[in-house]
DNA sequence: GTTGACTCTGTAGTGGCTCCAGGGGCCATG
DNA sequence: CATGGCCCCTGGAGCCACTACAGAGTCAAC
């Protein structure tokens, strides 16, 4: 436990994250604002590197912004039931699950496209795939 | 074959490529400029198709616009080699199972987090999992 | 000649940062 | 006291690939 406050690149230093991202998040209300030194510089506390570590966490977990912004209010009222994250979390592993299904049938098509070995373009097959209608993806409409 | 020249909207019903996008690609320069009607209209034909079809289908295999903008360059000289189509997709089918790796990571976190049902937040395992990483152990943020 | 669908330009917004310019603060050394 | 070097400040622009307006003009049918 830190006694002292520290400065953003201490900040910084101790939980990996970027001063300009946290002069970021400070601006779009994620972090509250810190006291200030006498020359205006921002002065942390440890309940700051708690609160950027959970951002952290939850951006290294694939959660929005807005989701973290959520997930930290209903943190701060630990009387209160949590169905809002178990639903969140529900929502964002469907997320996730449908975006490897669909870079799943990519990585196929793509598969299937590179076995072309040093051809000239009009006899390329990938070059082919891209021009001829039906060979690349179907229409996600 | 269309023999007539079509507006805009006829160019993003025969592709479904949205208006607003045809033109931002024209501003970018992925599509030629149109000839115009007297009245300003932008007068497309049948090449029009085909090069945004390409666009698109790029797009829909997830290579950025530049990649694009390279496999059209390569496209429009069919006696050159296709190396370089074959690297790019090579590269870019990397970035796509490198992606999938990393979301299947994340998926089987997600997975194991989902299992808190109807606790309080104090005891609650995804916040708890969010606040202190590795362990489920909770504390005041 | 009036309606109504279509199109035009230009600008701004999205998410989540990241980078930069141009200045000020702070501490140690000479 | 001055200087150097590092840290920090603010405000704004830039990234990607679009998307969404506002406010004006065009065109064809009736
Ligand atoms: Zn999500
Ligand atoms: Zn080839
Ligand atoms: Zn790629
Ligand atoms: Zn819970």
């Amino acid at each position: 436990m830190t006694l002292q406050p520290f400065n953003i690149g201490g900040l910084s230093r101790q939980t990996g994250v970027n001063i300009e991202t946290i002069r970021y998040y400070e601006k779009i209300g994620m972090l509250p604002p810190p006291a200030r030194s006498q020359g205006g510089f921002r002065q942390y506390e440890d309940h700051h590197i708690q609160r950027l570590r959970f951002i952290r966490r939850g951006r290294d977990l694939g959660f929005s912004i807005d989701s973290i912004r959520a997930l930290l209010t209903l943190a701060e009222r630990p009387d209160s039931p949590c169905e809002g994250a178990d639903q969140m979390v529900l929502l964002h592993l469907d997320e996730v699950e449908r975006k490897i299904a669909d870079l799943t049938l990519l990585r196929d098509e793509l598969r299937k496209m590179k076995n072309c070995c040093g051809q000239v373009v009009a006899q390329c097959q990938i070059i082919g795939s891209l021009t001829a209608p039906g060979s690349a993806q179907q229409d996600a409409i």
